[in-house]
DNA sequence: CTGAAAGCGCTAACAC
DNA sequence: GTGTTAGCGCTTTCAG
């Protein structure tokens, strides 16, 4: 049926050890490494990875949990995993959980089926906080979502300073009444929110801080909210408001369109993940760049210095954004009297 | 070191043969497999899948080979893959090709070595045409990209009757001048084009497409060379311009913007792929619509049904798109004196 | 219903 | 340098 390193073996006149040699890297005299050659192309034998696996006892498998491939981060990001895994002569196993701790925790246990050589992890707040239980026998690599324990290996972006900065451009924009809409699963919006609130408090400015479900939906039902009361004249309304990521901010432009009112001239927004759109859209969107890319590339490398070095104590990875100036964050003066 | 079944059997106090049973599906006693289940449990035991694998001969695994999956088309056509594979017990790797024949053939050569059950694949041109000779031993289901041979099964849009769709919406708009602007390394352009084209000379108008590299860049140098044509009064520009996917769409975008004109004034633009940012910008840009979770899932229907019938005929399943009309088509009167 | 034993395709000692 | 051989962990006959 299918041709195995026997069949090639035989066809060269040679034993299996020597294909095997030739195929990998032993010592084989050029004569027979030119006859096992071209058996292997006469047979079109395709070494088999499940046998070679089993044997080898390391699968060259990395695995990939996320929430959600869709989410525009994650895109970035396990493309930039893959690149670096495939290079590396590994491949990829990616897992969407859609944000759910029993579905983390199933994909969690086939990483172990598959004996993974390592795992690459954005893990909900419920599961993170189970982890150091989970009895894992492979290095994990959190990224964007850590935590304090330290236990693993991690690489986040500085959400605190970049929610900060977003706080301090609006305040220098002239803004006052900024609020802060976050999501409500991730450790990254928590520590957002830290960011947002210890540089409101630094500004002398009130928090006003709103946690919904991490998707645009949400978001364009809470900021609806707001609008609506612009018809009532005593009410008040946030003259800003910052999002912690793409989605929310995708909710918050659409409930504005919606209601017929424009930004930043009604609402000034900024936010997180410089999307291609978000430069597209009205006068811009002020967001904080992540360095997605580098977010990927700097996870494979931890696990790799991790797999070399199983004994070395835990690194953080803090990678800063970068903030976009775009017209959503326009200084107030310049279209308000 | 690692637990296996030996192990599980040894705790248990019976033969490995009956713990594969209880792990699978073979007739064991309620006793033994209580004793079983306990030994698992205190053990901590994980089959392991390679082993497995390798034994039963099938791998339960799917490849997955597109441009990028940073292209939201198949972000989305790779979610609805990877869950409809996983619902079945499957895995999934996932490869990009960045439109490069070399790599595509270095991934079919992995597909090979891993032993995949089956294979979705967005083949290049270049790629499409040796594929018959390419001796794969797995069902191929080809998605987006297609072709003549019939000798895959493949699933795709109608894209003749989408480009023409949005041909004869600009025309019935009241634009003329209509440019086409299509990818160079996909038979989807291919036929998109040729759905142009022909609705073009149904309508009596003068077809005129050009073809750039399939990215945002490519589409926004080309148009911009249309733009900076506008100062010059003699020279003819088109109404409206048609694209052949969202990357090429961004770009026109930003073409328009970074010369300070406007959609549709100056320019009436449609595209496909309704990506949620198409809807925020300018005045909402008009597209078709793919159903992009149906291709995954379709993709996956296609391939178990050929696994249980390798030998029937050979199925091509055509999707329509739906047109979504927006602003950036606007009727030519409406703006224009 | 249960166990013994063969072997999936490959690599890695170990001999020569 | 090359061949022989013993498994990697598991499923699956085949006996009992």
């Amino acid at each position: 049926m299918t041709v195995s390193i026997k069949d090639v073996a035989q066809k060269a006149g040679v034993s299996v050890a020597t294909v095997s040699r030739v195929l990998g890297s032993g010592p084989v005299s050029d004569a027979l490494r030119a006859r096992v050659e071209e058996a292997v192309a006469a047979t079109g034998y395709r070494p088999n990875l499940s046998a070679r696996r089993l044997r080898s006892q390391h699968s060259q498998t990395i695995g990939l949990i996320v929430s959600d491939i869709r989410n525009p981060f994650f895109t970035a990001v396990s493309r930039a995993v893959e690149d670096a895994a495939f290079q590396a002569g590994m491949r990829v196993i990616l897992c969407n959980t859609d944000e759910n701790p029993d579905r983390e925790a199933m994909y969690l246990r086939l990483m172990q089926e598959e004996r993974v050589t390592g795992l690459i992890f954005a893990p909900t707040r419920a599961t993170l906080a189970r982890l150091d239980r989970a009895g894992l026998d492979f290095p994990v690599v959190l990224i964007d979502r850590s935590g304090p324990s330290g236990l693993y290996d991690s690489v986040v972006l500085d959400n605190q300073q970049a929610a900060a900065a977003l706080v301090g451009h609006l305040h220098a924009q002239g803004y006052r009444r900024i609020a802060g809409l976050f999501g409500n699963t991730s450790t990254t919006a928590v520590e957002r929110h830290g960011g947002y609130h210890a540089a409101m408090v630094a500004h002398g400015l009130t928090p006003d801080a709103r946690f919904v479900p991490p998707y645009a939906d949400a978001a364009e039902a809470e900021v609806a909210g707001w609008l609506a009361d612009i018809q009532n004249p005593g009410a008040v309304r946030p003259e800003a408001v910052m999002v912690s990521n793409s989605l929310l901010l995708m909710g918050v432009v659409k409930a504005v369109r919606k209601h017929g009112l424009s930004i930043p001239g009604d609402l000034a927004l900024a936010g997180f993940d410089n999307e291609a759109w978000t430069e597209l859209v009205g006068p811009g969107l002020t967001v904080i760049e992540q360095p997605v890319h580098e977010i990927g590339a700097a996870a494979m490398n931890l696990l790799f210095e991790r797999l070399e070095a199983p004994d070395r104590p835990t690194r953080k990875v803090v990678l800063s954004g970068t903030c976009v100036v775009r017209g959503s964050t326009a200084p107030l003066e310049t279209f308000r009297v």
